[in-house]
Order: C-alpha cells, then structure tokens, then sequence
DNA sequence: TTGTAGGCGTTATCAA
DNA sequence: TTGATAACGCCTACAA
C-alpha cells in the first residue's frame, strides 16, 4: 500500500491528502461547524460533542487547514524575512532570534536569502501571493524605486539599518554614537594617528564612519585615514595591508566598520607585519560576534543588542512599537586590543 | 488618507485587502475564468484578453492569491525548514543554501529554529496547518517517537544526519571515512598518542568517532583518550584545558568532532600551555568553516561539500534523489595544523 | 448548544 | 477561445 507521499509527474511535490473537517465530523456524527468549533479556542462546545471530536480527529491524524481561514480573514500570520549576508553571524543570530520571536508570538516565518536589495520589490512581489502579512529586511533598502514598489503592495515592511523612505519602518543600532564612542576610546589609550576600515555604500557603514570622524574633528585631531575594505575577514586583511604597506607614519589606531573586518586586520597586523596589539596599534570592531570573544582576536568591539533589535522589528510590524522608527544603544566591550583602564566611563 | 496596514483591536496584523481575479476581471471586462487564464502558463488565452487582463491587473497592483489554489491542488509550494545549531556556521550556509535552491525549484521556505529535535513532531503538526509539501531538518531525529509522528503526517522529511528510521528520507557527509582518514594524516604526520575531542550524543559525533577509532586500532595504536567536550568554541577550550592538565603523557595528536571544538583547542593549547602547534600537537577539524581558514587558526579540516548537500536534500525531497539516502564525500584540506607534505594521498 | 447556509479567491470542468 | 459553475475547507452568521 503506497500511502507515503509521491511526486507528481510534473516533478512538484504532491503531499498526501489531508483529512478535512467534513471528514472527522462525517466519523464523529456531528456537523462540520462542530468540529470548527472544538478546534476554535473560546467556542462554546459541549463535552459530549468535544469528546467524540477530538476522538474522531485523533484517528484521523486530523490537522485544521490554516487556509480557508487565511482566505476568510486575510491575515496569514506570515511574516516574510529577507535576509542576506549570512558569513557575518551578526546576520545569522539576528535571524534566528527573529525568527524564534515571532513564532510565540505565533507567526510563521518564510525566509527568502538575497544578497542584495535590487530585487526586493520582486522577491515580495512572490511572497504576496501568501497573502505575507508583513515583511522584516536585513538588506538596508537604499533604492526608493525598491521603497516605491515595496508601498504598492500594502504590507508593512521592516527594514533593518534603512533610511526611514516613505512608510518604511527602521530600525537600527545606534551607529554614529558608537562611532564617537570608538574615537574617544582609541583617544584615551594614548593613540594619535587614526585609521577606519570601512565597509562599502551602506547606511551602517556610512554612520559609523561619520561618528568616528566627526568626533576626531571635534578633539582637533587630523582626520582618519579611510580604506574601502568591505565586511569580510578577506576585506579586513587586505585594507590592513595595504594600510601599512603605505610609506609615512603608520596608524596607532584603527576603528573597523565590524568585527570580521576588524578579525582580518589583527591578523594581518600581527603576522604578517609582526605588529604588537594593542602596544603598536590598537583596534576596535562592531557586532561583538562570537569570534570577537575568541582568545586569539580578544577584540574590544560594539556589542549590538540582539534581543532589542529583534523585539524592536517585531514590534514595528505588529504596530505595539511606540515610533516607526527605533534606535537601539549599543554597549562596548572593552577587550585586549585596546588598553584602557577598564573602568573607564565614555558616556 | 490612512492606506497603510494597520493593527487590529486583536493585535493581530492585518495586511490591506489585496484585489481578487473578480475585481481585475470587472475592470477588464472579461470573466474571472479569463484572468486566471492569463496567470496560469500556458492556458491558452487571446492576445486580446492579454492584454486587456494585464493592463488591469497592472492597475489595480494585482497578485494572485496562492491560497484558493492550494485548496483546490493540495500542493502548497511551502517546503519547512526546521533548524538550529546558527552557532556554528556550517549550519547557516546551509540554511541559505537550501533556501536560495529550494527558491530556484519555486518553492518558499517556512523557517524554524529550535535548539531540540524532541518537539519536531509539534513543530512539523503546526506548520502542517498550511499544508506544507516536505520538511527538511537540519536536526538529526534521533527519536523513535519522534519519527513515527513525523510519519503520521504523510509529509516527506529529510533529516541531516539522522539513522534511516522509518520513511526518513537522509543526508550527510561521510562522517565514519573522514574520521579515518582523520587518524591516517595524524599517523603519517608522526603522531603516537591520540585524542578525540566529542560532541554529544549525534549521530556525526559518533560516526567520526568511530571512524577515528577504529582506524587507529586497525594500525596497532591504543586508543584516543576520548574528552567529552560538545559542539562550541567554549567547550573545544574547556576539553583542551582537561585534556592537558592531566597527569602523564600528553596526546600529540587531536581529532576534534567540528572546527569550533577545533578553534577553541588550538587557543587553549597555544594561549594556556604555551605549546606549538603543530610541533608539539597537531589537531584536524571538521567542517571547513571559514573561521578554519582563518590565519590565527589555520586549521586542518574536513570541506563538507554545501552544495552536494543543500542539491542532495532537495532532491530527496522532491523525489528526484536516486535513493532514500544520501553520503556525500568530504574533502581534506591540510592547514598549518597539521605537518604532512601537502601532496600526500590519503585515501 | 448545535446545525444550516453563504462566502472567501482560486482552479477544474464543461458547455457555448 | 471564452464564460458559467462547482468544488476546495474553513469561518461567520443565523436559525433551530
């Protein structure tokens, strides 16, 4: 007997027939809307009714269909998550703590990877035949044709590290001011000459910059020297390299756009230019990823609030969030690539 | 004018009123039958109506609704995701990879994340409320119970590393012949005492294991001395620091059950007891996470072919897969933790 | 407390 | 090639 489920010939995937709920209230000898009911939390089902259900449903292996429901109502509870950038864990934990969160507030989570946000508006386009009722993006939306498009479909659309453009809802960490907090701490243990590591065309990255820099300026201090790395361990090595291959004084300070870039550098700095950190220079990163804790990075880094961050985009899109925009502190994590005392306050 | 989606009194997200085929039909003056011709490939349909039909859709931001139409075929293009262990990142570039092929098939992917496979069964009867056409668990099933409900579904699963219970459709690497070839390159390099840092109680713990074990007896050598230590950088540290801090003889060869364990062995060996590696112990990992490739690691490890593995588990799935279950061979890449002459064969 | 009837937006079927 | 009509499985009235 070939009860399992078989592909159909046109290669999709064909699952068995479920039972429905005509079927168990055909077993059970009650009426349809009986069965609804046992199943519907709060109707009002007498216990003779109920039992003869559940028993009918138990031999059946019967599970409500969520669709004809979906159809009725309109609301799903999908929440469609576009992610990308799944080498940085920072994306991965963001993720799954999403994803976790949304499920005991029972949401079910369809997740599409990209890794970038031209097609934003298409990959949403798809998901709305699901009848999505909201959307979460890691990908920042810089395009306002993507931001457009994206309105049309009437459903609310989270974006992490965005600019707030039109309805969109955005949240992020407090990147300018870790910024700051980075130069006043490379300040304070003593360095002079400042260099950032920085990623490519993203808000984040640009924030980032912008805070470092702008604090610099404000000390009186000649402005960083800029490298274009990216966000990879690969990127982070070679704007290392490429930095100290320079004729002229060499950096004491280096602030990383993240953590992998930071990783990269370190190992750059230490093996292949046999550099002391934090005694020659020192380095800072942003995410406080796992790696970062490691003994052989050590990294003093930005701790970004996770837990924050994902309870925040679910709260834009549920509308319990106070704003349509958040901002969440970041905490740093003073490790052994900077020598600051640790007590030291930079509020 | 408030367009926007909003909440309901419920709390409950409510997207806007998406326009039906009927509405597009009304505007364009044809039959709803006519519009979801003009949605269905390959109906056959007038270039007329076409035209007609699209120019109102256009208008109105028109999107088939996927849901009637799962009613009606039984086949909801929703394929199930369940997994855990983001941690370590072999498992998130599996997730990506499986969810950006799964993409390319026409299937969306629900995601979940759980740390136990002990409620797969809930997890698999919840998302079943939306008729998903297959599961894929990056957990591996290792109960009975479990299995058998799972079976009760009549939902195809495929499980990573999991014992072929049941109707469970598997996958993995070769686990047992990596954990040989493991103990043939520490061999070759001139180890004599081994050990073999654990995970706990999966099946990959347990074929590598094995593999390395009995690899070792088979040339003459006792057996590796066997530390408990999990599946985290944190535990590969704390097993090390054990495994070290014993009285007598210490192993010079380590065979750790993935790269993290791997990673955290190597500071604590390096950083803690101030001993070289590979002079005074050499250690192999799994997994070729990029971590491994890491210069502050450099760790010797097995490649797990991603793309082998997300290709085979869809393939499983949609029946398209040879068998009921899948090995795919690993590939050895030698690093600076190891010291055996790159061009030796090990097979 | 229970049952009957209508409708959600598609696809499938059949007639025109 | 097109249109009318019956499912699909549930929820929401409303009636009994």
């Amino acid at each position: 007997m070939s009860k399992a489920p078989h592909s159909s010939p046109s290669g999709r995937l064909a699952a068995a027939a479920q039972p429905s709920s005509t079927a168990v209230a055909r077993r059970a000898g009650v009426s349809q809307s009986s069965v609804s009911r046992v199943f519907t939390p709060g109707a009002a089902v007498s216990d003779a009714v109920r039992e003869k259900v559940l028993k009918a449903a138990a031999e059946l292996h019967y599970r409500p269909n969520a669709l004809p429901a979906i159809l009725q109502t309109g609301r799903s509870g999908i929440i469609a998550i576009i992610a990308g950038g799944f080498y940085n864990p920072f994306y991965t934990e963001y993720l799954w703590r999403v994803v976790s969160l949304l499920r005991e507030q029972r949401y079910e989570a369809m997740v599409v990877h990209t890794s970038s946000d031209d097609h934003l508006d298409e990959i949403v386009g798809d998901l709305s035949r699901y009848r999505i009722d909201g959307v979460i993006s890691t990908l920042s939306i810089r395009s306002r044709r993507v931001a457009t498009q994206l309105e049309a479909f009437q459903i609310p659309v989270v974006a992490m590290n965005s600019r707030p453009i039109g309805s969109l809802r955005c949240i992020s960490s407090a990147n300018p001011a870790a910024g700051a907090t980075a130069a006043r701490v490379l300040m304070k243990a003593g360095c002079r000459r400042f260099a950032y590591l920085a990623g490519r065309d993203s808000p984040v990255q640009t924030d980032r910059q912008r805070g470092f820099v702008n604090q610099l300026r404000h000390a009186g201090f000649a402005d960083p020297e800029i490298v274009m790395a990216g966000f990879s361990y690969e990127d982070g090595y070679a704007a290392a390299t490429q930095l100290l291959s320079r004729r002229g004084p060499r950096p004491d300070g280096i602030f990383c756009v993240n953590d992998l870039v930071a990783i990269g550098a370190l190992d750059a700095i230490r093996n292949d230019f046999g550099l002391s950190v934090p005694d020659d220079i020192q380095v800072i990163g942003f995410d406080d990823v796992p790696m970062a804790a490691w003994q052989s990075a050590s990294l003093t880094t930005f701790h970004q609030d996770m837990d924050a961050l994902a309870a925040g985009s679910a709260a834009l899109l549920t509308g319990d969030a106070p704003a349509r925009s958040l901002v969440i502190p970041t905490r740093l994590v003073l490790r052994g690539t900077t020598s600051v005392p640790a007590s030291t306050e930079f509020e």
